[in-house]
DNA sequence: TTCAAATAATTAGGGGGCTAATCATTAGGG
DNA sequence: CCCTAATGATTAGCCCCCTAATTATTTGAA
């Protein structure tokens, strides 16, 4: 459960002896608890997912389903999700053995194209699982006060600008 | 490459339809924006590694066995990195073919024990690999200012510990 | 009208992790 | 001494996600 995080390396020692290099040691300290603790974060979420046979996959899925409260096509799914059609295939077909969704093909003419539906026990269990999740989000953010919050969000968005830029 | 992301799920119109609920959806804002951001930055990291034939795992070890300068035990190397040794048998198995370490039962009396270090064709991808690591980590922290690291930092700290606490 | 290109989904195969069960060796108490 | 318990490592089997190749169907243009 505790999967592995390459930001946990002896950095400083292999920087150490590298031959000049004008890199400060503080910066790879910063990034490397940055690095940490998102995988720390991923992963308690992560965990909350399995305590109800979940996993960030499916989770996504229930959601996605949720909010539209209509039948998806996999290939939308897949384009709302950002995975592939393949991943799809895969996550639908653990759910549907999971009795979370339904899996039929889809109403009208196109016989390729097929429909997923949450199940009513896959409705129960993202009534449950959702507050849950939003709880613990919300909880992330409670030793920050409401002006730190929106500190935070400025300097990590420009960390993230800062990536494809 | 682009992975799956459940911090990119329709949270907002969920939460909307909970009924009584006293989340404040900022918060649930800030807090994907965080878990997207931690997606991003493992996944840029994931995709720095697979340009050299690397993944996260590997290079852990390879940081590892280069901080050491010494021939570990796969036990010990789980130990380090935090994972069972059951995946240590894999990344090592991997490794072996790839001609990036070598595998062989350890010096001494106790015939159970294995010990693994990198070669010299190990030892150069690592030169070649680490600092430009090093170099993305530095490199994620440039849009900020030195003041502003150290607030980063500062505020990433007080979400972690509240993580266990 | 027919046939090639596009589109929906699946399959095949791989990598990275995990747990649980197993094998090999060593250590220790009766 | 011997036999059990502990320890190091591996195997088997699972899940999640990926890419590339394949199947089924529809569309559109010659």
């Amino acid at each position: 459960m505790s999967d592995l995080e390459f930001s946990d390396t002896p950095a400083l020692e292999v920087l150490a002896r590298l031959p000049r290099s004008d890199i400060d040691p503080t910066d790879i300290v910063v990034a490397q608890d940055l690095l940490r603790l998102a995988k720390t974060l991923l992963g308690s979420f992560a965990e909350q997912f399995a305590m109800h046979g979940l996993s960030p996959g499916r989770y996504a899925l229930m959601m996605t389903l949720q909010a539209r409260a209509a039948p998806l096509a996999p290939s939308e799914i897949a384009d709302r999700l950002g995975v592939t059609r393949a991943t799809v295939t895969g996550l639908v077909s653990g759910m549907v053995r999971d009795g979370l969704i339904v899996f039929a093909p889809a109403e009208g003419a196109d016989r390729r194209r097929k429909a997923v539906a949450l199940t009513d026990r896959g409705r129960e269990l993202a009534a449950v699982v959702a507050p849950e999740v939003f709880q613990q989000m919300a909880s992330l953010l409670t030793p920050l006060s409401a002006p730190e919050r929106d500190t935070l969000r400025g300097l990590l968005r420009r960390i993230e600008d800062g990536l494809s830029g």
